[in-house]
DNA sequence: TCCGTACTTTAGCATTAGCTTAAATACGAT
DNA sequence: ATCGTATTTAAGCTAATGCTAAAGTACGGA
C-alpha cells in the first residue's frame, strides 16, 4: 500500500494507525506551534525576542544593541509581526515593538530560561 | 562609531548597553536555545517528536506514520541526534529513535501543548 | 514646501534546507 | 558466503532563508 514503508510482517499496525490519528488530532497545534518555533529558532530573532520581552523597543534601538543593519532587523522583525509574534506601534516615525499576548503562553517559558540564574548548563 | 545606527541625539544609550550586557549574558543559553527551536520548528520534525514523546520508534515506524521517505526521516532523525535532541539505540537492524533528557525541560512543556484537551484555539 | 530622519520594501546574491534517487553499510537468516 | 531487509549516506536539484544595497514611504521640523 504505500511503496516508502518496509516490508517487515508483524510491523504494529494497530499502534501506527493509533499514532496517526494523534497526530491527525494534534495537527493544527502542531502547525501553529511549528511555525512559532521557527521564528524563535533564528539566532537574531530570538535575541529579539529576549529582548522584547523586558520593554518595547524600536527598530533603532534594536539594531543598535545588535549591531546589525537596520533593514536586516527590519526584515525579521517583520516576519515576527507575520506570525503574530510580536506587535508595532507607531509613535511619530519611530515604531516600537512588543510582544504579542497571543503566544506569549509559548515563548515566555523558554524566554524565561535565558534569564534565569543560570545553574551550570 | 556604529555606521548603521540612526542618529537620534536623546538615544538611551544606557539603557542599550544595559541590553547588550543581558544579552551577552545570556548568549550561551539563548545560542542553544535557538538550535533546539530551530530543529523544533520544522514541521515533520517536530511530528517526529511528538509521535517519540509518546514512545520509542524505528525508522520504518515513523515513515509509516508520516506517509514520508524513508531517507527523508532518517535525514531529519539525524539532524535531531546531532543536535542531542534524540538518541538511537540499535537493536539487531532496527534502529529505535527516543526523546533525549538532555533538551526534555525545552521539549515537554511544548509538546504538552499538543496533547492538552484543546480549549478552541 | 522642502529636507532629514525612521523605517520599510525591493532586488539581487550567496548560503542553507529538505527532498528524491541511488549507492553504501550493517545485520540476520538461509 | 549470499541474499534480503533496515538504515544511512551521498549527490543533485529546487526552494527558501538571510543578508546587503538601494530605492521608496511616512512623518516632523525649519
Amino acid at each position: 500500500m504505500n511503496p516508502t514503508s518496509c516490508v517487515r510482517v508483524f510491523a504494529d499496525t494497530d499502534h501506527i494507525q493509533q499514532c496517526q490519528e494523534r497526530l491527525a488530532q494534534a495537527a493544527p497545534a502542531l502547525s501553529s506551534l511549528a511555525s512559532v518555533l521557527a521564528l524563535a529558532g533564528n539566532e537574531v530573532r530570538l535575541q529579539l525576542l529576549f529582548l522584547l520581552a523586558d520593554k518595547q523597543l524600536c527598530v533603532c534601538d534594536l539594531a543598535d544593541v545588535l549591531r546589525m543593519n537596520i533593514s536586516a532587523v527590519s526584515q525579521h522583525l517583520r516576519k515576527l509581526k507575520d506570525g503574530g509574534v510580536v506587535t508595532a506601534r507607531k509613535v511619530g516615525q519611530t515604531v516600537f515593538y512588543s510582544l504579542n499576548a497571543e503566544h506569549l503562553p509559548v515563548l515566555q517559558p523558554l524566554l524565561a530560561r535565558l534569564t534565569a540564574t543560570q545553574p551550570a548548563q
